[in-house]
DNA sequence: TTGACAGGCAACCAAATGGTTGCATATTAG
DNA sequence: CTAATATGCAACCATTTGGTTGCCTGTCAA
């Protein structure tokens, strides 16, 4: 989980999901273009969305496939952000209260 | 949105937030309770949390109340999460499918 | 078989991060 | 008023992070 957060921390490494949400198993090649990185920088980012399991990479040839692998997102979500979703209402009520300055 | 994934990557501010989950409004001192850090290192974990707006505090006297903001959270689950589940399955089949081996 | 293409590895670097210690300030209790 | 309490501020430190450059390896096509 710590590493799924930590992968998700940098904006490089979301724009990378993101392209591969748009468009999936892509090459390490076809992610590298267009973005202002070197390819080495994109590299180190996939491996580390690897390490997190976000991402799945087979290799074809000479060529390295990505897949998004949307298992820890789903657990994220089930398990972490449900768990504040669900006393979503009580949270915003007693921070209203709190800033509105009712003491107690 | 970029604040808020930083903020959530480091497992100590993930702790604050769920102490205060347990209990909102605590004070700084109470926070650091059982804490294997320095008041000056939660201090500086609640600043970033502040920064992302998911905890916001309020003075009482000396004291400093904090309150869990469930906005941004949920703006994660809705505006970021959302785009991901919408197209899971997809996404675990195409995965699924490059594991399996089969070309293209 | 020999380039050219796709990717891997390692060393290096600057900046950000997470933490500390020491001291200052503001509020409250006696 | 004064001491204790609650927090703030700043300097400093080691490690991690995000990035680079340079070179090596593996695979495919002519």
């Amino acid at each position: 989980m710590d590493a799924v957060f930590k992968a998700l921390a940098d904006a490089s490494r979301r724009q990378l999901l993101d392209r591969l949400h748009a468009e999936n198993g892509q090459t390490l090649g076809e992610l590298c273009k267009g973005l202002d990185m070197t390819r080495q920088a994109v590299t180190k980012h996939l491996a580390i969305l690897e390490g997190a399991n976000l991402v799945v990479a087979r290799r074809r040839g000479r060529e390295k496939l990505h897949y998004i692998n949307p298992v820890p997102i789903n657990e994220i979500a089930e398990r972490w952000i449900g768990k504040y979703e669900r006393h979503r209402l009580k949270a915003l009520g007693e921070l209203k209260r709190a800033l509105e300055g009712s003491d107690e």
